[in-house]
DNA sequence: TGTATTAATGGAACGGGTTCCAAACTAGAC
DNA sequence: GTCTAGTTTGGAACCCGTTCCATTAATACA
């Protein structure tokens, strides 16, 4: 049915070697011959079979990419970057969705059993040693997007930094009472360490002007708004309660939203509260919260397992992307100023 | 480095063609020279090399998908259906993303062109007849989701009846002057016609009763919350505004909620308002919606294809899913009914 | 016991590329 | 004109499965 690569060297009057020197831009053939096969590749409207080439190459010429939550907006703005560089180029991508932790066992097992992939990116979540040994073996270049880890290269958001921009807008807005809450750090099931760096930056932007760090405005939690609700009503009974809370997520400033509207607080005169991730809704509530370059992870975690994969280089490289703040209407000068201006 | 058929055929002292034969299932096997190369097998950890098997079978053994908005939570719920499927078959998965007009008629280009899929899904796009005649020549089994068209088979959501569902919702509540803000209709670039199909539904709901369809209530308009915002102050400054919106997307339901608070307008006593495709954040904001299957549409379309593939029939089969109305607390009765009450 | 059938099996040919090796050709040096 | 080195080129071997064909073994039947 298609033409095939002896097809094009008979109609062109030429090896199929001299065929695949042209196709892979090999510089041993002469500049005559070339144009000849050229020639005959446009006139038989020839495409060479991908299968047959990754056969004989030995390279499976795919990359695959293991993301948990796919449903959700920020893993989709991820996925979407990693779409957009492949499809300039000849690797096909594989999306293995992890929605439970069997699967996710399932999915790391049949990558390196199946050998599918060339090159594989682990989108927020963090191998781990067995894994990341598993990996290695089966010489997989893997690359992370959205998580730390000592294992692979990666591009990750400067969470630390993006903790003291959130501190610091408040900060600037006046605030010195400061409540900050957040998942549990690290050691959840996927071994992803943004909370805890989140946190750090909550520290540093405090101590960096002196204030101090007072354990009862600091609380973790499950990650959902009831919870973080339940824990903002804890910072209002407090006798010096915050003038501002720092959520370590949207979903959580939402619950700190809705813990204030219950006490009859107004955001922002009477509380200020910023997120962080800038989800869908966030703009649609009017939170003030820390935006991160989603669509840019994706694109620059794979622009850097496609230049891995080319270079054959094993030095871990880590690319930090910065975050920024984007204000709306949740966050204001605490009340004691409004009422002083 | 990994074992292959030789190997297997050695260790366990058969020819490849009977491991080939126990690969596949052939009855033409002893059960004790099955024995056998199971062992092997299993001793070897083998596991047969994709591409060569694909290469000889002539098959790619891949799904192609390909889907507009890639990003939009009801598309990307679809395609965790697909993928659901997919993921215990022996296909691969191959996303397309289109985003603009010239990425669609280059995917469609190459998906003929370069043969790497054996069947096609289409989401949310109708082909048009060139496409169509395309894939069909290049005999690439084809099955559109959430699109009608009549060259292919189809699964599809009944958007008629759930446009009436919406607005016979909004009649039971005793509202009289109900609204209809869209996208625009079919003829956009991508030949989908959902949008109209809601607006049918709408005006044979408005019919059924004898309500007049009046076209100042009626909208069309990017798809966005911003442009659906703009158009409801446009609704609400009429002399005789509508007491009910029906928004044929749940982001454009928002935006009608965002311009009714920003009037002053209380939800549902001033305003009842209807989304449609109950996404995730609905639920949050409390939005009364009609919910379509979307997951279903994504596992149904991928089942229809592989039973398609495997039978080889070429019937064109319709499956049409019906639609829910969920109710949540946008939709009430009318100010007037209030009062009356 | 001999013959016809059927079941089971080995292995060559094939799918369509890439790459290595040997051969043919060219040009420059002497 | 001969020799050497370098440039081009053709094509066999290989990648690893599937499948068809020929062969052998086993069973059935007369």
């Amino acid at each position: 049915m298609a033409s095939t690569i002896k097809d094009v060297a008979k109609y062109a009057g030429v090896g199929v070697g001299t065929v695949s020197r042209v196709l892979n831009g090999s510089s041993l053939v002469s500049n005559e011959t070339r144009e000849k096969v050229r020639t005959a590749i446009r006139d038989l409207d020839y495409v060479p079979n991908t299968f047959a080439r990754r056969l004989s190459l030995g390279k499976t010429l795919t990359i695959g990419v293991i993301a948990p939550w796919f449903t959700r907006p920020s893993v989709v703005e991820r996925l979407r970057g990693i779409e957009q560089v492949l499809a300039d180029t000849q690797y096909d991508l594989n999306i293995f969705n992890i929605e439970t932790i069997e699967r996710r066992k399932r999915c790391f097992a049949d990558i390196v059993r199946y050998g599918k992939v060339d090159g594989l990116l682990v989108v927020s979540i963090i191998p781990n040693e067995e894994e990341a040994k598993k990996l290695k073996e089966a010489n997989i270049t893997t690359v992370q997007i959205d998580a730390r880890g000592y294992f692979f290269s990666q591009v990750a958001i400067d969470d630390i930094n993006g903790g003291m921009d959130a501190t610091n807008h408040l900060i600037a807005k006046g605030h010195k009472n400061i409540g900050f809450i957040s998942d549990y750090f690290s050691s959840n099931s996927l071994g992803n360490n943004s909370q805890e760096h989140r946190f750090i930056g909550y520290k540093q932007a405090l101590e960096a002007i002196g204030l101090p760090i007072r354990s009862e405005y600091i609380r973790q939690c499950p990650h959902s708004r009831e919870m973080a609700r339940q824990n903002a009503h804890e910072f209002f009974a407090l006798p010096d309660p915050p003038t501002a809370v720092f959520a370590a997520s949207d979903t959580q400033a939402f619950g700190v939203m809705e813990a204030a509207q219950e006490r009859g607080l107004q955001i922002p005169k009477d509380l200020s509260v910023i997120g962080y991730d800038d989800i869908e809704i966030s703009a649609y509530l009017n939170l003030t919260t820390i935006r991160q370059p989603l669509l840019e992870t994706g694109i620059q975690g794979t622009e850097l397992l496609l230049r891995i994969l080319a270079s054959g280089s094993d030095v871990i490289e880590k690319i930090i992307l910065p975050t920024d703040v984007i204000e709306r209407g949740t966050t204001g000068p605490p009340r004691n100023l409004n009422i002083e201006n």
